[in-house]
DNA sequence: CGGCGTCTCTACCTTAAGGGGGAGCGGCGG
DNA sequence: CCGCCGCTCCCCCTTAAGGTAGAGACGCCG
């Protein structure tokens, strides 16, 4: 076969609902230069195939099961350092977001974006250029000047999201119930909040964590 | 024009976000007795689209932009009780769902369905047979035999997510503390959560509250 | 009408949570 | 090498939260 003037560009979906899928396939087949090649419903079929199509393009939804998105991206990234990669999200307000762009991924995008933007991420990203949602680089620079929960802080605030006490915290992580106060204070000082409920309800809102 | 042997049903897609509108459009209308009408994307916009098209069926997501799915079918039963309504969402521990359902809506789904099970939800549906998603039944047993909420707690427990104290949910309800304090109580011990920060932890994952 | 559930309020008591400090120790980078 | 940061632990103190118990007012339904 000669070469090709205009090669499509191959695009591997992953989501986990068949629904979305279709509605991707359906948007990107309709389009003459794109074309999906396989499609996955959870993270380790994702890094399977995308190692075995190599498509040009990744679409990849934060939250699936077996291995979220963070985990897919930087997988993917061990097995080709230049693969294109647009992350996928419904809410706006996931901090993973921040983690997959500095991990490497392309492109982010909202899943209520209308058709023409998903396309034309996919293109920006198959050319290599970034492609960010408007609104998530004004999210990254409030993000920046908010301070950070350090990973111990992150442990303690998923248990007390739980509805955990101190005590059971300090059981759990096996330190004592003073430092477990210790970091709660800390946690609760750094999101602005008043209680731990408050506190669990500002970092949803943010998605330091997912309930 | 004769009369349709076999004619079409008609269905009406409710969404707010345009990929699941492709998806499911792109579902419904490669099936030979099917076809999307029309698709709205809030709940609005549903209500004066299925008055406009007077559709079969009407696909509605549970969670929308300016009204909610629960509303939307309580509007709809309004306009035209004999309404044959199908609710989609994406959390199975939704309590709108049982809402919905005894509020007439004839079948419910969950969004990570497979093409087939969506389908023929809507076929079953479109025959006025009530369609509910593998499990749901069972869930609604469990729901029977645990403590319902009543509407003053709903309101309390609302509050009590965003983290507000027992003073400030008294001052905003116009009710004393120890009022405020009377109704924690009680949602502590129907929800068997031994503090608040629990009592919303498991408040949401049944689907009482959305953060 | 009489009971039942809801919402309201009360008092007392125990325990957990939050605020304000200080301090030792290990790693990492200037 | 020294300082910064993260993790750990400790003190004391105030306040909020949770447990127990009782009671009045209203509306709904058998």
């Amino acid at each position: 076969m000669a070469a090709v003037v205009k090669p499509h560009i191959r695009v591997v979906l992953a989501d986990d609902h068949p629904v979305v899928r279709d509605g991707l396939a359906a948007m990107v087949n309709q389009q003459p230069d794109m074309e999906v090649v396989a499609e996955a419903g959870d993270g380790d079929e994702a890094i399977a195939l995308y190692e075995q199509h190599r498509p040009d393009v990744m679409v990849l939804d934060l939250r699936m099961p077996k291995r979220d998105g963070v985990a897919v991206v930087q997988r993917v990234l061990e097995i080709n350092p230049k693969a294109c990669i647009l992350v996928m999200t419904t809410y706006d307000g996931d901090e993973d977001i921040f983690q997959c762009l500095s991990q490497g991924a392309k492109g982010y995008l909202l899943k209520d974006a209308p058709r023409q933007e998903i396309l034309s991420a996919i293109r920006a990203v198959s050319e290599d250029r970034p492609y960010t949602s408007s609104g998530v680089a004004a999210k990254a620079l409030q993000r920046m000047a908010k301070p950070s929960l350090t990973q111990r802080e992150l442990d303690v605030l998923q248990l007390v999201a739980q509805g955990r006490s101190n005590k059971d915290i300090a059981r759990r992580l096996s330190i004592t119930e003073g430092t477990a106060k210790t970091h709660v204070k800390a946690i609760l000082t750094k999101l602005d909040a008043i209680s731990r409920t408050e506190a669990v309800a500002v970092a949803h809102k943010r998605g330091l964590i997912h309930l």
